[in-house]
DNA sequence: TATGAATGAGGGTTCATTCAT
DNA sequence: AATGAATGAACCCTCATTCAT
């Protein structure tokens, strides 16, 4: 479980209200989200995203100091949905094997859900310099010690049999193969729904864990 | 095995001499995958293409009809050094096993090789517009393909127990698991080495199988 | 000694209480002859000016209708304290060479101590509009008026030896001097102290008076 | 005599042939030159300047790499003009007050035919940035070095009774009171026309030197 | 009177692509 | 086939000023 502690990036703003600020930002990642996962990050214009977010590239720009920071907000944003969903998943009172399935299938599905978020959140995640990326990579860290610590669990409890280092490989695959889910979309729901997909997933998670 | 043949996006050339324009175009590729990969497709000026790749903007936009063009010839290039690795290990010879280890093997040491284009070719392959796009994903099955090819014939030899639609889901984790050796490293590396790497994933695929 | 008499530049205001424009509009003052002078007129914005001021933008703009019109009272405000440090430094009591060497010395030293905002004021007053620039003008020929006076009175009492068209020159220069050593402060300082400069300038005026 | 050498301010350009170069941006300065001294270098649009130079924006930026590159050529330009009008009127065989009194002549006269340019220079003259300032003032040196070394002949040959360090002093006093003519034109041509100014400067100027 | 969010025109600069030589 | 100057639309962002509270 890797935790090099950084400050995170702080997107700047000249409007003192944080309510506002917190308003009219969710309107720009609202607005952008969309805008971004149509036509890409590089395609998109900053007057756009202010029209649609229904307010004037002025005003949009008192909130975001760039339009780079436009996009870590929404990468930020479509990673809470995944977070949330995930947290939400996770119950104290099942076994193990029962506990990373559920986790794994609350990601499956939310991934599912906001397919096209989650491609443009990792394609566009290059487009981000390094400080905003370094912050927005260690917000995925998060996810993955969260799955490592589920495993873990069935290491200490003697359920799983697995080295040590396999720990960390198994959390990230999963967390790949949501991914993998919205990015082969187009190629996997010719073999797979979603139902069918994680119910595999599962099985081979289970050879694999037990 | 998926199929859905269509035909190969072309590069168009106003030159007629081919062999001119395979030598122009290596040049060009050479010049531009190597300032991609520094500053990214996006940060990149055909201009400076040009002068690294020793000839004038005019000159290249004879070899090439836009800049895409060239991030597309850059894609296929990288690609190519990847299959022609892969292929190259494949040997009929040996147990099912042993030759999808080998497979996975040289694919991650290939990748490990050219890490930082692989990278580069991933993540910039957002950039193509459609037609070049799906033409760049036909490529890459051709690669998934060969590696389910390798894991029917240990089913259909009966010795990986695995269900039918667990082919295509192995074949393309190895795939995926290659890559994320290239865009985690920084974060792998911590943990392993490639050799390492190689070995632990060995393990679980070989857990996975039999 | 010209007079064409014009209406000086007004300010406008829309708050109703002269006291409270004045301490306002000299806090202003304060906050922007700084900024001012570090940055110059056009790198500087109105927010900066209102928040090193004290107060808020929307505020500021209530004591002032343009950016310019505070660039007008900055340059205002410096002429005064030349003025007032020249006007100061006038005894009747003295000789015309005395007076006018009186009159000099006093010049060059208050801008030898304001210099930079010397150089702010005459820098700056090509940003001021024609209205603005001419009624500032204006102030500027009431100094070489007072100036031209010493040395009428020189001529009158038959101390001075100079042609009548004369008085305006020299008068002028004096003033262009001052300045000139303001503007060519990195340049002078090499070869000069302020003492040194006044001393030697007063000499070549008593070579030309007399 | 100050002889600080720097390196000179260089205004890139990517155009390779210096021909094109010379030839394009005298048509740029030419253009720039006069809507500069009309409206002022920061209220001057790119656009307007390279509409008025009879070229397109884009073309503009080839041969100057910023607005203020165009600012710091306009005066490279203005200077040279009066540079080359003192030259010209430098003679060996005249005595020293001649040779002054004809240099000074040559200098009022060239400022006065280009005024509005003189004007024009020394007020945007801080809208450079340091780098070109500095390189732009250095070039004003050498007006100055050049009428010190007159004024040394006279002292050298004993016609000129006046103390070593006055020598700087005058040269300064004649190149800034030849910019007075430009800058207080509106306030001077009321009392003297040029051929006057002339004449009374000479005059001040010989009672000094002699 | 004071606040500070909203406005929006406009500015400098870039760069993929073309085309005359 | 090669050169390199020309094109011009488009982009991100700023900031003086206003106005509702």
């Amino acid at each position: 479980m890797s935790e090099t502690q950084t400050e995170e990036y702080i997107v700047a703003t000249s409007v003192k209200n944080p309510k506002r600020v917190e308003k009219r930002r969710a309107e720009i990642i609202d607005a952008a989200v969309k805008i971004f996962s149509e036509k890409g990050y590089h395609a998109t214009t900053t007057k756009e995203i202010a029209e649609a977010a229904g307010m004037n590239v002025g005003t949009m720009f008192q909130y975001v100091k760039t339009k780079q920071d436009i996009l870590y907000l929404v990468c930020c944003h479509i990673h809470s949905l995944i977070e949330k969903a995930l947290y939400a998943a996770t119950s104290e009172n099942s076994t193990p094997l029962e506990a990373i399935k559920k986790d794994m299938t609350a990601l499956f599905e939310i991934v599912d859900q906001v397919s096209d978020y989650v491609v443009l959140m990792y394609q566009e995640t290059a487009s981000l310099d390094k400080e905003a990326r370094r912050s927005f990579l260690q917000r995925e860290q998060r996810l993955r010690n969260h799955l490592e610590k589920q495993i873990q669990r069935g290491i200490d409890s003697g359920v799983f049999k697995i080295s040590q280092e396999s720990v960390f490989l198994i959390a990230d695959d999963i967390l790949v193969q949501s991914q993998m889910w919205a990015f082969r979309r187009w190629s996997l729901t010719n073999k797979f729904t979603i139902e069918k997909y994680i119910a595999t997933r599962s099985e081979l998670l289970e050879t694999l864990l037990t």
